[in-house]
DNA sequence: TCTGGACTCATACTAAAGTACCAATTTTGT
DNA sequence: ACAAAATTGGTACTTTAGTATGAGTCCAGA
C-alpha cells in the first residue's frame, strides 16, 4: 500500500514536468515536442508494465481459482466437496469422519458418489482429475 | 506473432496521429497540449500492462518446476521418483506395475519406501507432500 | 574383487478403500 | 405441506494398499 501512495506520487510529479516541458517547447523548436511525447509514451509504457507486474502477483494465488459452476454440473453436494477436500489433503476416511464429526460408513459413501461423479476408479484418480476439473486448488 | 505485429503497428499509427494532434494543439491553445499529453500516457500506460500480461503467461510453465536436488536429500532413486509421479496420475499399483513392466510385489516394495522416505502414511499424503516439496509438478 | 545400493520378486498378513443395498432423517425448494 | 435431494449410517463383501521379512540379481565404486 505505502508503495502504491509512492508510485503515484511518482507519476503526478512526472505528468507536471512534462507539462511544463510541453509548455517550454512550442516556445523553441519542433523536435523537443516530439521527445516530450516520446518521453511520455515511454515512461508510461515502463508504468503500466510494473503496474501489472505487481497486480498479477497478487493474482497468483487466484490461478488457484475452483470452478464452482463446474462442482454443480458434475451434481457435487457441499458435504461431498468437504470430502473431496479432505481426500486432496491425504486424509484417510478414518481421518475425514473424525474431522465431520460422522461415521467412516457416511464417509465411504460420500466418497463412492464421488468417485461416479469424477468418473475415478480411486480417490488418487478423482484428486488429479479435480485438480484438471479446477474443482480443487493445485 | 501475429497478434505482436498488430499491436505495434497499431502503435505506431497511434504515435503519428498523437504527433499531428500536437502539432495542431500549439496553434491553437494550452489546454489541448495536456489533453494530448494525458491520451498518450493512458494509451501506452494500457500497452505497457497488455505486453507484460503476454510476457507474464508464457513464464507460467516455469511455476512447474522441480526441485530434483529435494530428491536427492530424501533418497529416492530414479524408479521410485517413477512410481511417484504414477500414484499422482492416480494409477494403482497394478496399473503401474504394467506400466513399468514389472510385478505388482515391486511396486509395492517401491511404494512402501516412498510413503517411509515422504513421511506419509497414505499416497494420497504423499501426493501432498511432493507437491510441497516440489518433487512433483502441480 | 568385494561391497553396498538399487531393483526385483515372493509370501503372508493387516489395514484401508471401495462396492452394493438398504434405510432413516433432515434440508430445501416449490 | 410435500416431494426431491442431501446427509447419515449400517451390514456384508471384494478389492487395493500397505507392512514385514527374506532373498536373488546386477552394477558401480573403493
Amino acid at each position: 500500500m505505502k508503495k502504491t501512495v509512492f508510485v503515484f506520487s511518482a507519476l503526478i510529479i512526472a505528468l507536471l514536468i512534462l507539462f511544463r516541458l510541453s509548455r517550454y517547447s512550442y516556445l523553441s523548436n519542433d523536435i523537443s515536442v516530439e521527445l516530450t511525447i516520446g518521453s511520455i509514451a515511454v515512461i508510461f509504457f515502463f508504468v503500466g508494465i510494473y503496474i501489472n507486474k505487481k497486480t498479477l502477483h497478487k493474482e497468483k494465488p487466484s490461478h488457484t481459482q475452483i470452478d464452482h459452476k463446474k462442482i454443480e454440473q458434475l451434481g457435487i453436494s457441499k458435504r461431498e466437496y468437504e470430502v473431496l477436500v479432505y481426500i486432496s489433503k491425504g486424509l484417510s476416511n478414518k481421518e475425514i469422519a473424525d474431522a465431520l464429526f460422522v461415521s467412516e460408513s457416511t464417509i465411504k459413501t460420500h466418497v463412492s458418489n464421488l468417485l461416479v461423479k469424477l468418473d475415478a476408479q480411486r480417490r488418487t484418480q478423482a484428486i488429479k482429475k479435480a485438480k484438471e476439473l479446477q474443482i480443487l486448488g493445485h
